[in-house]
DNA sequence: TTATTAATCCGAAACGTTTCGGATCGCCGA
DNA sequence: TCGGCGATCCGAAACGTTTCGGATTAATAA
């Protein structure tokens, strides 16, 4: 591998020039810059990240440990939140390793990754009320950025969507339509995000004079297609007042409820409403619902580039204070939703 | 940061042998090595991996790229091999770094990480006969493992399946039971393993004295239920001469073909008979298949082990000759293929 | 007593960059 | 003639390790 000093050697121009006009450096002669080009040209060299690393400090690294069970989502989303990094990464020039671990070993992973001092910085998705990772890494001093609101007070940049406010807004749709037993089934309890939205639905209820029913919201671990289905069926078989409508974590419950609908024989909108919230995966687009499916709509491809931002702002030495964005949902009203009227 | 001139400073300890201690050499006297243990720890250092890197030469890391449009697979399956490879890097020490890049820029990102000089060694996954991913990377000289052999004449390590014998099992399988319309729904025929599978097709048929019918042979860019559902239904219905067996790329191709014949009023096994080559993704498990379908075996999360064993022995410098590693596949025969005479 | 050896320690070079603080030289205006 | 300036170039230090080739000391063997 030809180095620096190689090209120095060839051209007879010492190491400080080569190095200088390789690096776009103004007080150069365009002719030895030339020359130099074409050495290093013929030389095949390379320059060498890691002395150059060495002393300018970082390292070009960024990196992000997920569960080898997949925690709270599926392989798809993951996949997606993975593109959405390395593509976004790429543009600062930095390079985005994936660290798997099983799940009981997460939180050494990141010991291992700190001690060893490699990454300019982390990227935490799902964030817990209390998450070990979080205080780990801020204890430590490492930047990291931080998907989902945590309630730990911890100085780290966060991006989060706007949990409280869609919930809201799917609620008021709901109420303005005439619903009175609406219905959540949603996510793992214990995440920001459903702290958030569950807060947003309490609230929509008491400001419509409705009452808290704890038959009418259901949590679970993974936001699947089962998790609507089984849910569903069984809030509208339990032979009392029955929801009509749903509000779903994300669309792949309401496709459950969609299915169980099928099953119980009930139209959709008619006889029940449907609102998710819709992270815009193609695989479960929501206007190829039947009915097209009303969303509130947050892709979570967009949220690569504020997560990549904020880390890298964090990195250069931003004050973290500046370094919160909460993005807004969409409201995309569909044929999912409509007035209780039409039912009576 | 401290670094180990602290520590040398802090205890008047040379710096030589700071460094001695702490990577466990033996002449350091235990005394002193507690001294120094108990000061690195009161100083929290941690060593700085480019400073070793620089002077030891390798960058602990390996790259993957891949396309933006999950090229022929799935994001789940992305996510698996990629799971996989993380895990395994890891125990070698190696960070794996993901690289996302448009389908189109793929040879552009290979040539700036080339240049970049950073990476020890790549994982090429489904390697084209002729693929330029595979040239540029041997042309620059850079440790590569391959996934799926090429007609290349490159000096690179391979890890495959058998798809050829794999091939030959499920041909010689349905033979044996009496069927003489064979039809095979397979993958991009452009790829290695198709070619393999395709020259073992013909070569079954051959060997059991049956023509090579054209119609029979279904390829598409993605293995799919679709690809299943789509291309059975068109040979069932072609008025002539219908397959009484499919022989399927994966299983995701059989689930379509299972609910073609679901739609076109035809059981399994007793109509036609199914087999298909098994991954081994957790979501379509084929013992699950009702009836449970007849495979080939070969788990994709076993591919990981040795990918990353070949490519982590090439960049130890042994001879390329000795790293190639082709794994049989298991033939599990289960109730989805029967004997022709059952039919009669 | 002297040579040998084992146990410890260390100086200095090397890895390949970047960068600070000049040095050199020709030319121009005064 | 001279100070100054712009255009070019360069030496040397610094980044934080590892490692080669000894040096020192005390104990042991001859």
């Amino acid at each position: 591998m030809a180095t620096l000093k190689d090209i120095s050697r060839k051209l007879s121009i010492s190491v400080t020039t080569v190095s200088r006009a390789l690096n776009g450096y103004s007080d150069v002669n365009e002719e030895t810059r030339k020359r130099i080009h074409q050495a290093a040209v013929e030389l095949n060299y390379r320059p060498n990240q890691f002395a150059r690393k060495l002393v300018t400090g970082r390292s070009g690294l960024a990196a992000m440990v997920l569960p080898d069970d997949f925690g709270i989502t599926t392989r798809e989303i993951w996949f997606e939140i993975l593109a959405g990094l390395s593509v976004e990464f790429a543009k600062h020039d930095i390079d985005f390793v994936l660290k798997v671990s099983p799940t009981d070993q997460i939180v050494n992973t990141y010991q291992r990754l700190i001690e060893r001092n490699a990454m300019d910085g982390f990227v935490v998705i799902a964030a817990l009320p209390k998450d070990e990772r979080v205080s780990l890494l801020a204890r430590n001093d490492v930047p990291l950025v931080l998907h989902g609101r945590s309630e730990q007070i911890v100085e780290c940049p966060v991006f989060d969507i706007n949990n409280y406010e869609l919930m809201l807004q799917s609620m008021q749709h709901l109420l303005e339509l005439g619903h009175r037993r609406i219905a959540f089934i949603g996510g793992p309890a214990n995440h920001g995000f459903m702290i958030d939205r569950t807060r947003a639905y309490r609230a929509a209820l008491a400001s419509g004079g409705l009452p808290f029913n704890p038959d009418y919201i259901a949590c679970g671990e993974r936001m699947t297609e089962e998790l609507g289905m089984v849910n569903s069926i069984r809030m509208c078989s339990s032979g009392g007042e029955e929801p009509t409508a749903f509000v779903c974590g994300n669309t792949m419950i309401a496709k459950g409820i969609y299915s169980a609908m099928q099953i119980l024989g009930r139209n959709i909108p008619e006889d029940v409403s449907v609102v998710a919230h819709d992270d815009a995966l193609p695989e479960y687009r929501a206007v190829d619902f039947r009915p097209a499916l009303t969303v509130t709509r947050a892709p979570l491809r967009d949220s690569s580039r504020p997560l990549v931002d904020l880390l890298v702002r964090r990195i250069r030495g931003e004050p973290v204070e500046s370094l919160t964005e909460i993005q807004e949902a969409e409201f995309l009203v569909r044929a999912s939703t409509s007035s209780i009227e039409s039912k009576a």
